[in-house]
DNA sequence: GCCAACGTTGGC
DNA sequence: GCCAACGTTGGC
């Protein structure tokens, strides 16, 4: 199994947005980056576990946990060119873009800073606090994981 | 609101 | 294929 932590501004969709769905799922569409789309197309896997990250939040923070129920499928929004992510360069025949669906797991009781990352030695290597990462899908190490978690129950 | 860091675009 | 210009991200 792997791990990952995504990036969400909750301006545009916060975790409670993702609880108070019908099933508590979502397509996490607009990924518009080629890293961020290798991982999601070849490495996520059903069951994989997720950390929702607030951004451009004060201060930006893990919040909760959520998990992969839906393998990579391609984002239809970028053929939508009504949409703020329509993509041209993306078609139906040979997609660009995918997607995965994510369901609630739960919220942290202690959201977890991006200060207090940066203070834990484990998590020195975390992508998200390296210097210059913008990726909004980054994977994690098991332990980084279990140590975020820790942090926020 | 600022700005550093990064990815992408497009002229050459 | 290089690289300057531009747009975006996201912490502060």
């Amino acid at each position: 199994m792997k791990y990952w932590l995504f990036k969400s501004e909750p301006e545009v969709f916060s975790i409670d947005d993702l609880a108070k769905e019908k099933k508590q799922t979502t397509y996490w569409d607009g990924v518009r980056n080629y890293q961020a789309r290798n991982f999601i197309r070849d490495e996520m896997r059903m069951g994989d576990k997720v950390i929702f990250y607030h951004s451009n939040e004060k201060p930006p923070a893990a919040v909760g946990i959520c998990e992969i129920v839906i393998e990579a499928y391609p984002d239809f929004t970028a053929f939508d060119a009504n949409d703020p992510h329509y993509d041209p360069k993306s078609k139906k025949d040979s997609p660009a873009w995918f997607m995965v669906d994510i369901k609630f797991i739960k919220k942290f009781i202690n959201p977890v800073s991006i200060g207090e990352i940066k203070l834990n030695k484990k998590l020195g290597k975390m992508r998200l606090v390296q210097k210059g990462s913008r990726l909004s899908v980054i994977p994690l190490t098991k332990d980084e994981y279990d140590e975020v978690v820790k942090m926020g129950s």
